[in-house]
RNA sequence: GGGCGCGUGGCCAAGCAUGGAUAUGGCAACAGCCUCCUAAGCUGUAGAUCAGGGGUUCAAAUCCCCUCGCGCCCGCCA
């Protein structure tokens, strides 16, 4: 995965020499106001005879180590302080040689992840924006660890909301040139026409003759989804999202392939009245086929999984918390029945509402991500033009808007209900995206009017801001390595909130335009160091690079 | 009713997987800091029965059980 210098590895096996049992986990980077590096030695030596005999053999060969200046036992934990010049060339070398840290080995394992998929019969909304950040960031967070990465887009043209779409558009707008807003409108339209006659039984028909795989319908349909998915792929690259590869589920049906799906599960069918079903352990009939034997939204999804396990290792979709079932589901048919050992894995995230309750696109309430963009976009220029007056930059208020909504969006579990506040989407202090922004802009400002003299970095004199930050950036690996083991792109916004905040802590504490050569040469390799991992770090969680703001 | 998820200062969150040293941040509040590399920043003060109860353990925000509150799911829908 990563290479990089590891000195917690190196302690861990000094540690082992006298206790072998101690694991990576006991060890832990940057506790404040303890050590640099801390080992839990507590419950190996807790019942020891000879603990403080142990812990003496440990303090002994620790202090040997070069990078170590110090290390101490307190409350049967190692605590160890390593010498900051160390820290800055583990880091400095790899950037100097690799221009990253940590370097990256490419694996093997070929990557899909799904997000967004919504039915294309609308803008995207800022529920479904939080799927769509939470894939994308998930998707380059894979990648910078290694993987090969690919991001889908299911596209659901079938089922009762297209055909509606569909139905709006021949019903009230047949001879006009479609566009999103007419579309939108016919859809509207539709809900109410059905309201009125109390019947969708034209819908219905559709649904029937689009499952008998009309040609003539399906491709119609899909003349209309596409328009509306224009929309939302514009939408997302206004937030700096490109998805790879766009799948339609109508290809599932049209291939036959809902058909093989239904062959390679016949061992564990069962029969209801004609209609077909597998029992799931624990849980209930889950119906694959009707009794007039169209396919069912799972059947599809089968088929969709059958053909992305014949492309790639890993499978994760990012789906909203109501699929959690049909993830334990869609989990034991492709592992346990269809027997794949390939893994698929989901993400689940709850939904965003608002103070007045939920969203919903037929009621009105629904928020478009795209008009909080451009409130964003709106309320950042104000500010720019308030600092540059003529010369503020429309691009960096573009750059503003997209961060701060990814972030706003990003930086909390996807398991927790979000509740989403103006006040809070268009705050530009403390722990946001701008904050983060700030302190790179700070890092072109230095490196554009401090520079270097003669070649020699003083390498003894670190004050405690700069050790703390050099600390910290170098933690990054081990970040990534949790964010990337569990799935969790939000620790790295979490890391780049700390990271940043620790360099605006040094900036402030030290002015490096004013420091001796020698100290002045090295800082400043410490700005260029704290630049490349936190552009690293908001590469994966989609914030913009901004050289002023 | 059953299943799953969530509950941490006034508000919003981190930490929980792998139990361990004084529970970490942000917003709001209060008191300070710009003739100085960008004050969208920094420093300090105040604020927490980690929903409640029980259990396991030398040790529980973290693991187990119960209760309460909120959310989601329980279709031959998607």
């Amino acid at each position: 995965m990563f290479l990089f210098t590891n000195f917690l590895e190196t302690i861990r096996k000094e540690i082992n020499v006298e206790i072998p049992e101690v694991a990576p986990e006991d060890l832990i980077l940057g506790q404040a106001g303890h050590g640099d590096i801390s080992a839990r030695l507590i419950r190996y030596l807790i019942n020891s005879k000879n603990a403080a005999e142990i812990a003496e053999k440990i303090l002994k060969r620790i202090k040997t180590l070069e990078f170590v200046s110090n290390a101490s036992m307190t409350n049967n934990y190692l605590n160890v302080w390593i010498r900051p010049e160390h820290v800055f060339r583990a880091l400095k070398e790899s950037i100097d040689s690799t221009g990253m840290f940590p370097d990256v080995f490419q694996e093997p394992e070929r990557v899909s992840v799904e997000h967004t998929s919504t039915n294309p019969t609308g803008p995207l909304h800022i529920g479904r924006a939080r799927n769509s950040i939470i894939g994308d960031s998930l998707a380059r967070l894979k990648k910078r660890v290694g993987y090969r990465v690919t991001t889908q887009y299911y596209v659901n043209d079938s089922g009762k909301q297209m055909m509606s779409l569909y139905f709006g558009y021949e019903k009230f707008h047949k001879n006009e040139k479609p566009t999103i807003p007419l579309l939108l409108d016919g859809y509207i339209r539709t809900y109410k026409y059905f309201e009125e006659t109390g019947s969708e039984k034209e819908v219905e028909e559709l649904m029937e003759r689009y499952e008998r795989n009309d040609s003539d319908l399906i491709s119609k349909v899909r003349v209309v989804a596409g328009i509306m998915l224009e929309g939302i792929s514009a939408d997302l690259a206004t937030i700096g999202i490109k998805i790879d590869e766009y799948t339609w589920e109508s290809e599932f049906i049209a291939t036959g392939e809902t058909g093989m799906v239904m062959e390679r599960l016949s061992e564990d069918l069962q029969e209801d009245n004609g209609a077909r079903f597998v029992d799931i352990p624990g849980l209930r009939k889950i119906y694959l086929q009707r009794k007039n034997g169209t396919s069912l939204y799972i059947t599809r999804d089968i088929a969709y999984h059958i053909y992305k396990f014949s492309q790639y290792d890993h499978c994760m979709v990012v789906v909203g918390e109501d699929h959690r079932e049909h993830g334990r589901i869609m989990k034991y048919i492709m592992n346990d029945l269809l027997e794949y050992t390939k893994t698929l894995s989901f993400v689940y995230y709850a939904y965003v509402n608002l103070e007045t309750g939920k969203m919903s696109t037929r009621k009105g309430t629904s928020i478009p991500m795209i008009s909080v963009y451009e409130k964003l976009k709106e309320k950042s220029m104000e500010e720019l033009q308030r600092r540059y007056g003529e010369n503020a930059d429309v691009n960096t208020a573009e750059k503003i808007a997209a961060s701060s909504f990814r972030y706003h969006l990003l930086k909390f579990n996807p398991t927790k209900p979000v509740t989403f506040r103006w006040e809070d989407a268009l705050d530009f202090n403390g722990d946001t995206a701008v904050s983060i922004m700030y302190s790179m802009a700070r890092v072109t400002g230095i490196l554009n009017k401090v520079s270097s003299e003669g070649a020699t970095l003083n390498m003894v004199n670190f004050p405690e801001t700069e050790k703390e930050l050099l600390l910290l950036a170098y933690m990054y690996p081990y970040r990534l390595m949790d964010a990337a083991r569990s799935d969790k792109p939000e620790i790295i916004a979490n890391y780049a909130f700390m990271l940043s905040t620790s360099f605006t802590k040094f900036y402030e504490d030290v002015k490096i335009s004013e420091q001796p050569p020698e100290i002045k040469n090295r800082q400043l390799e410490t700005v260029k160091i704290f630049k490349t991992i936190i552009e690293d770090a908001c590469e994966i969680i989609g914030i913009m690079k901004v050289e002023k703001l």
